[in-house]
DNA sequence: ACTTCATTTCGTTATATGGCGAAATATACA
DNA sequence: TGTATATTTCGCCATATAACGAAATGAAGT
């Protein structure tokens, strides 16, 4: 049951929701994820690894960024079965949908280190 | 997005999670979920009025009694999707097959007020 | 090796959550 | 009306969680 519980508590936070459904657009690194949500690196890299945990998401070493992406084959078939529901809910969220148009937008080499 | 992690709260809790499978099996009232948890009635009433609040689950007042049921038609079709995952889940947890084979047994006028 | 910068880890703080017991409420029955 | 009992509400406590800033880590380029 374990498994279970912390697959539903990763999901019970807003900005948890919001990173999942930004990564729904495309791979991001921790400072564009930073950016949009507008909060602290250290909260948002916190964030990501209590995901990691649960296998809703990976992440990938590239240079000196870590990028993120929803774990889209994942093993465990609860994890892609809540991905599913996720990717067909929150369609009209202002919050999501402003998010998801900065995900497409952002420009890592801009945004980063200014 | 309030609603989606309501929902997800909701089921980030073991004591929640095993009340909605022994639902599965049948309507019941408090003392009996409450004698098969093992917790204090005010702590078991706290979990299904949270419940409630979600319409995962509805109530129906008989007697003295509060029957407490899976809300199979929810209005909410979040609330059907999540509950039929949930419904999928667990089918070899011990914890979970026992409260159900207990949630089967039990009888109120047996186990209440004694 | 040294610097830069993205990311993570650590320590702290404020709030949320889950548990209990006691008291309040509501319903049946004498 | 009064009693019994199922349930809920309230106040309290311990722990979990989400946030931050500062310090540590790791990879790229000088």
């Amino acid at each position: 049951m374990r498994t279970e519980i912390k697959l539903f508590k990763a999901l019970s936070d807003t900005n948890r929701i919001r990173i999942l459904k930004m990564l729904e657009v495309r791979p991001l690194c921790v400072c564009e994820i930073t950016e949009i949500l507008g909060l602290a690196p250290s909260t948002v890299s916190k964030h990501l690894s209590l995901l990691r945990d649960t296998e809703l998401i990976g992440d990938i070493k590239e240079g000196r960024w870590v990028n993120y992406h929803l774990q889209a084959g994942a093993d465990d078939e609860r994890v892609q079965q809540l991905l599913n529901l996720l990717a067909e809910w929150l369609p009209e969220d202002k919050i999501i949908k402003s998010d998801q148009q900065k995900a497409g937008e952002v420009d890592r080499n801009i945004l980063c280190a200014s």
